[in-house]
DNA sequence: ACCTGAACACCGTTCAAGT
DNA sequence: ACCTGAACACCGTTCAAGT
């Protein structure tokens, strides 16, 4: 068998990738394997070793595809320039919205770990940079005169902070701690920080 | 070839506890295995499953135990009534160091999922709940007047944003942001907070 | 009653062999 | 050059069979 050439490498790759978000979505990030993402586009795994390194890389592709989802999403609410309290608002309740609707993609992308050793490619934590600064244009309207150094630091809290209130409700945890929603929760944090 | 009864059903689980335990510790969560604990305690797998009913349950005894030995070190910590903003301080600051110094564990508590549907035995929320409670304390000295209601929010919002920050430090997510520390956010969210 | 060993249905990864 | 199929070294879980 093999020499097929009905695909080029760019295209099984997107494939790849379709598969495994699908796969994912459907069925949680620990059902994902490499035989369901090849028999999905018809090929056999050794194919998949073609296009990415192992299944690490394609999933750090898939999360960088996730995070450029969820910067679509945030980036135009910045735009909003009048108000920086509710620019805040809006991007935090977006955030929740976005990890609570796309929950097994969501939680990839926190929980997935390289082996020891390795490190993650510099256009992922830049990924997230982004994400990260912007928060920074409605804090610096909100703290005029201070720092750059403290703004990036704030946004970072910030955004740290909410993770981890959104982290607590992806687990179901909140529930059992007397809440059952995150957004009273968050309602708190930003009337605390803003 | 059976029927050995060198060990009592409690002295195996311990045994097969301690010996996951030290995988973890110096393998990491994703290289525990059945066949790795049984082989550690001189057992074969079939014997974990007379013990536990599945690696699932196991972990959660695991999860359960880190969960005790946080509390351990964090409770005692809430005596010192004289001051709510320095115990607040230093429980923060000991909980980020055991994260830091158990990383393996601490990820394993926040990253293992069951499978869908089945959801965790009530002492386990318990456990965490009462590490959300110890909050509770100091910030009840901190914010007098205002309802049990209020006081248990901030307590959850509280360690939720430290969770948070100490979730990026340990993938080391930091680092790419420009920060090589967690101490100056945890710092600076205490500071807006408190 | 307690424990084993083998089996089943899965994994990720590699690579000689085929077209 | 591209792709397969089989192999290797692993998984979690079950259960007939042995003592």
């Amino acid at each position: 068998m093999g020499r097929r050439g009905d695909h080029s490498i760019e295209q099984i790759k997107e494939m790849a990738l379709d598969a495994a978000e699908t796969i994912v979505r459907e069925q949680g990030y620990h059902h994902l394997s490499t035989r369901k993402i090849a028999k999905a586009i018809g090929y056999t795994v050794g194919t998949l070793y073609m296009v990415f390194e192992n299944l690490d890389e394609l999933i750090l592709y898939l999360n960088g595809r996730t995070l450029d989802q969820l910067y679509e999403v945030i980036e135009p609410l910045v735009q909003r320039q009048d108000d920086p309290k509710r620019c805040i608002h809006e991007m935090t309740h977006t955030y929740l919205n976005f990890a609570l609707q796309n929950r097994s993609r969501w939680n990839m992308v926190f929980e997935h770990r390289l082996p020891e050793g390795k490190d993650v490619p510099g256009w992922y934590p830049n990924k997230i940079s982004e994400l990260f600064n912007l928060l920074e244009t409605p804090l610096r309207q909100l703290h005029q005169g201070e720092s750059e150094q403290e703004i990036a630091l704030k946004a970072r809290v910030l955004w740290s902070s909410v993770h981890g209130i959104c982290a607590l409700a992806l687990t179901h945890s909140l529930q059992h701690l007397g809440f059952d929603s995150p957004e009273p929760m968050i309602e708190s944090l930003l009337k605390q920080n803003l």
